[in-house]
DNA sequence: TTGGGTTTTTTCGCATTCGAATAAAAAGCC
DNA sequence: GGCTTTTTATTCGAATGCGAAAAAACCCAA
């Protein structure tokens, strides 16, 4: 037998995220991945697997040597709660120990929510999903819509809940679960979700677009969400746009490019058309258009696509919400369109791709939050 | 006595790098400063100390309590060479251990200079003010134009250098130099000038404005300068501008902010008219200037920045490069410009200031990289 | 079946780093 | 001047993490 006391919590929490993450699977290659040495890592994983954290889920023989024995997240460990919000509905899922989405529960607010009544709905959700999901609930991710202090807690800003305003969210929520809360804003947690979920798993720099009710982008660099001196980085819906001329009202990027902008511009109809009742399937129905319009929305987006990818020199741009019933096509239409008009991004390598992940999206970066927070007490 | 065995010597060069930032002034705060124990910091600050690359100058006597050993570099311990070239000249600083800056060197270059001139030069650069410069050579930065793979050493491609294409500057200089060789590209090593040398001091996020004879950026985030996937973060000069027009010939952002263009317009001639001599004295006399042109130059900038400021939500704007002879008015006519055309950056807190460093930056960033880089043997 | 080759894991001694306690150096205060 | 208070630096035992070497586990070939 070993020696036994260990304590670094952070490193085994680390260690927890790489066996999860499938980017380790032995002792041996979980101290590749964690930068220490391959005995400390024996002690950590023994120390794992002895709080049930992990097990040894059989051997792996490659071409030659010794089988390497290959780690697992014990799925029943406890679970992750991931939450996320915006004016009109809660959005919760419940994930367990290995990653694996077990449940989700949806729940509409009502109109002009306040800020009190968003808290207890969290809190029912949370709720719900402790019905059925199994052992303790670990930890607690929030996708915050706004302007959000990641670091404090505490939600700035959001014009769509009148009193929303310096709201220390994580510290209300904790108080009531006793288990960490980590805060997020909206679409960096999306940002998260597609490295755990969907396309940026082995990516270490991609900008996530995300064009709902208005247009903002998350930017991960060198794996890393990028907040900004304000935590503004990426609020570039209030870009003038068309740039040349004026400002104005109405005359931003929001309202060129948001998802109802994109229907509307589409559909040919001016700002005071009514939305169709399922935007989505609304927007699935210019698939396959061609002409004008579709020109010059796509034209829009590559502009703007464009300007990005020149500054931050990022690998991949992934589309999500609504307009990814636009389907491939529209990504290739932006891409072509943003070649035309600016030859410099022809050897750049400029890649559009729409999000494989849903409408729960957020929810699923929530908890990617709570995941990548966690470590064993 | 302590004991003696110290071995981590990248440790050793982060606190000296420390004391040299005054950032660290004694023991304990360099304890709090590099994370490690006060204890462990005694030994290595001992160690340091017996290598004659710190010294102890006399007490700071606080409020109350036992004074502090003010720990200072010594400046005789060697000494760091900076690089820095464009097509048409070398400028190359020798800065003390200390980090002050003790020579600079000026070497024009043949027109027509291909890679390999380029590097002898170099080298005759760094033995002309070795002569000078005491103690030994400890590390060299190189700051180069165009393209370049900062982590590999090498210079991927510069347009005004014909055959400047996949060159392993470092490697070259570090076999008949034989000390380190740090390279980064020019712009971005400007960013490290502010940090060392100007007015990024205390900053850990802000934006290098770089109009010379093109238009480019370089952006510090958290301390870190973004490079990019593609090593082209920052590469904004190939934006088309005027922005919604087509694309074509001349219609990129070089064309409009580049200092050349910034003089023709102020000067209100075309492409085709003769540039002032001194560009720099050039456009002082402009510093001045009102009226219809001195608004379109400021606008377009205005435009750039505002946009740039939205997306990478950064604290400061740095200008630099000759345009910094408009002076303060122009930047504040830009922020002014920019907080009129958008109006949400009045609450973002735009600031937009001229380097205080002048035309030797780019090597005194070189400079900073050998700082940077640089650990005992 | 046995022995070499290869890779993973563990053992074990060592030493760097830490923490707590101690010493040191000054100021203020009676 | 001695006392306490406060802050900085050092001492010293304890222990975490490392490296080298050994052990383990598997393949393959003779």
């Amino acid at each position: 037998m070993r020696k036994n006391p260990i304590v670094q919590r952070e490193t085994l929490g680390a260690a927890v995220l790489q066996v999860r993450s499938g980017r380790a699977t032995s002792r041996t290659t979980l101290a590749k991945a964690l930068g220490i040495s391959p005995s400390t890592t024996g002690l950590y994983v023994d120390h794992l697997i002895a709080e049930k954290y992990l097990n040894e889920s059989g051997l792996n023989q490659g071409p030659m040597g010794r089988p390497r024995r290959i780690l697992s997240t014990q799925a029943e460990a406890g679970w992750f709660a991931g939450l996320e919000f915006n004016a009109q509905r809660i959005q919760a899922v419940g994930v367990d120990f290995s990653g694996s989405l077990k449940m989700t529960v949806e729940l509409p607010l009502p109109a002009d929510v306040l800020a009190d009544q968003v808290i207890k709905s969290l809190l029912t959700c949370v709720a719900k999903l402790a019905e059925t999901m199994q052992g303790p609930l670990l930890s607690v991710g929030l996708g915050v819509p706004g302007l959000v202090d990641a670091q404090a807690g505490i939600g700035l800003y959001y014009a769509f809940i009148p009193d929303w305003n310096q709201v220390p969210v994580a510290d209300e929520i904790r108080s009531k679960l006793k288990v960490p809360v980590i805060l997020q804003n909206n679409l960096r947690a999306i940002a998260l979700a597609e490295r755990w979920f969907g396309l940026g798993h082995g990516l270490n720099d991609y900008v996530i677009l995300g064009p709902r009710s208005g247009f903002g982008i998350a930017m991960v660099q060198d794996g890393r969400v990028i907040e900004g001196s304000h935590h503004a980085a990426g609020e570039v819906g209030r870009w003038p746009w068309p740039l040349m001329e004026g400002a104005g009202e109405g005359k931003e990027l929001h309202h060129a490019l948001s998802a109802p902008a994109t229907w509307r511009r589409l559909a040919g109809v001016d700002g005071l058309a009514k939305l169709p009742e399922d935007l989505r399937a609304g927007l699935a129905a210019f698939a396959d258009s061609t002409g004008p319009e579709w020109e010059a929305v796509c034209g829009d987006y590559a502009r703007v696509i464009g300007l990005l990818h020149m500054i931050i020199d990022t690998g991949v741009f992934i589309l999500h919400g609504p307009l990814t019933m636009l389907g491939e096509r529209f990504c290739q239409s932006i891409t072509d369109a943003a070649c035309a008009l600016m030859p410099a991004l022809r050897e750049g390598g400029l890649k559009i791709v729409p999000s494989t992940l849903g409408d729960n999206a957020g929810a699923l970066g929530a908890a990617s939050l709570a995941m990548e927070a966690w470590s064993p007490a």
